[in-house]
DNA sequence: TTGAAAGCGCTAACAA
DNA sequence: TTGTTAGCGCTTTCAA
């Protein structure tokens, strides 16, 4: 029955024990200069007897700052969004902020009621990734005036504050790559481009340069799949079963290609000799594994720490997100070269 | 000059639109029964009429409730911790929670000021990673009485909230299976024991039933590295080349494991004829890579949503967060045999 | 250099 | 069923 609930000590316990005022503590605080030194002391000494801290809460009503920043991924189960994500926090812990981060899982529906939540808990900036959300989205952003920063893409003519790369050069460059090799039967297996405009800037950027080759994707071994390595196998189990197994795959990202790389060296297809196979990413581990994956390198710690930064200065200049674009550069390893004659 | 900050608008504005008192409003908005339904039709309008929402600092401030919860991680660049973090941020984000995410660098000084500025802003609970942590961490916990959970981690004689695995009992089960298969000479290459008390006891576990067999680590292929690919390339390299490469090596973790793997593989060493290879955690590409990986399934996506669910009843019910075991097999697979005679 | 006091936007008694 | 009102803990004028 007995809780006591002991609460914590409030600026005014503070204040009364210090035999000084409430203002007087909150300066002390804040690191106001117009307190004088004894004072300060006296008033740490009891802040530190009481184990006094402040209540961010009350801290943010009365001064319209939350020092914290808002993050909105569609996943951690992805190496890459989680670089990104743990980039961004490190950034801004140095500056004393906090992150809300939210997953979205891939949903854009569900990513604005994510960003809603976030705005409603007040943060100064948000880092978002792509460029595809909802009207509502950006109308809230919008009318709040949140900074914010879509990472994982550059496209300039859309007018969006971009800290990214171009998915669709980034394809393209895959594509003349393959091409340049000899390649002319090419296949891509993606992620899901539902709701996911750098799965769908990269095809088009691989169509693109196919068609301006005079070539086109073989449809027959063009597919959508999760990212994992299990599904990244099956499929290309089913094109060699259905004997669609072009010479080249484009896949949508490291995971899919591993287990494309996998499935293939399982079934004695050589690689890059009898099928070359390109990934996305850049994972650590693609630059060991035999046959060393050929691969684009996207910049997703950069793009955390580039994020806080433009947003953190956004927020201190009082003026607009600063976009940038990075290079998302290919990788030419070990599982491209000219289809067998 | 004319920067026009229409601010947000708040229950006032909504109440005077609607002609009723900001109390309506605000059981209109927190669902509360006694509401007539036409009347909360007219202020529901109004809400959506003028892009209304709520002012989370306020409400906090005023119900003294965040409806927050906060997790503070090693790192989000382990597939392991992300995916916690994942499960964690989906249930929690079920519930109308949202989280404040920190990263500590495996640093417990970090952590400390980490997890004072999580108490701060208000969370109702936390989710931690092993039992190791500051006093301080300790006490302000106990103090401010807020719900935590130490995932990763299974020491009931600790009488610590826990929902985790046995770390030495994992460590242990890897020894008897290699010493199992015939090994006398192993090798153990861990993660940084510095603030880590899963590597800690891990390592326990295995020297002690090293010992229970009459057998003691090969202190010269012995190591502790950071968790990556290279290191264990480079490790597994410094061993072969000092001519201290045992007949099993231990590793800390399946990055750890991958990169002694591949490189044991480029240097022609028959894996597992000549060298036995463990790994820990059961990355989902271990039992796809050939040979695969012989490792430890540790539950990292149950521990955040067994964290999460068990912290917000702990919330619900007001009582303290309840323990629970979490079982880490070993997956025995292509990566261990017995040594060549 | 310090203090008094008025809110910040909301919730939750308490009244009606 | 609805309204009135007193805070929640802090910052920030404004005075002194």
């Amino acid at each position: 029955m007995v809780d006591e609930a002991e609460k914590q000590p409030t600026q005014l316990d503070i204040a009364r024990k210090a035999g000084v005022s409430t203002a007087t503590v909150s300066r002390v605080l804040n690191g106001s200069p117009l307190v004088k030194p004894a004072l300060r002391a006296r008033v740490e000494a009891v802040i530190e007897q009481l184990g006094y801290y402040p209540h961010a809460a009350a801290r943010a009503l009365a001064s319209n700052r939350t020092f914290t920043l808002g993050a909105v991924v569609p996943t951690l189960n992805n190496a890459i969004f989680a670089a990104c994500t743990n980039a961004f926090e490190r950034e801004i812990q140095a500056s004393n902020y906090t992150l809300l981060l939210a997953v979205s899982n891939y949903d854009l529906g569900a990513e604005e009621v994510l960003v809603r939540r976030l705005l409603e808990r007040g943060v100064e900036g948000l880092l978002l990734i792509g460029n595809a959300h909802s009207e509502a989205v950006y109308e809230l952003l919008a009318r709040t005036r949140t900074n914010y920063v879509n990472t994982w893409a550059w496209e300039p003519q859309l007018q969006l504050p971009n800290i990214g790369f171009s998915n669709r050069r980034a394809g393209a460059a895959l594509a003349d790559h393959l091409v340049g090799l000899g390649h002319r039967r090419i296949g891509l297996v993606s992620g899901i481009a539902e709701g996911n405009d750098r799965v769908r800037e990269r095809a088009i950027g691989v169509r693109e340069r196919l068609a301006a080759h005079g070539l086109a994707l073989e449809e027959a071994a063009t597919t959508e799949i999760r990212y994992s390595v299990r599904e990244g196998r099956r499929v290309l189990g089913e094109f060699v079963e259905a004997g669609t197994l072009p010479t080249a795959l484009i896949c949508g990202n490291d995971v899919i290609a591993l287990g494309v790389l996998l499935e293939a060296m399982e079934r004695k297809i050589p690689v890059p000799e009898a099928l070359s196979i390109t990934g996305f990413d850049n994972l650590p581990l693609t630059e060991h594994i035999r046959p060393a994956l050929t691969t684009i390198d996207v910049p997703a710690s950069a793009m955390g720490h580039l994020a806080a930064r433009a947003i953190l200065s956004a927020i201190g200049d009082g003026v607009p997100v600063a976009s940038r674009e990075l290079e998302a550069p290919l990788l030419v390893r070990e599982t491209t070269a000219p289809p067998a004659a």
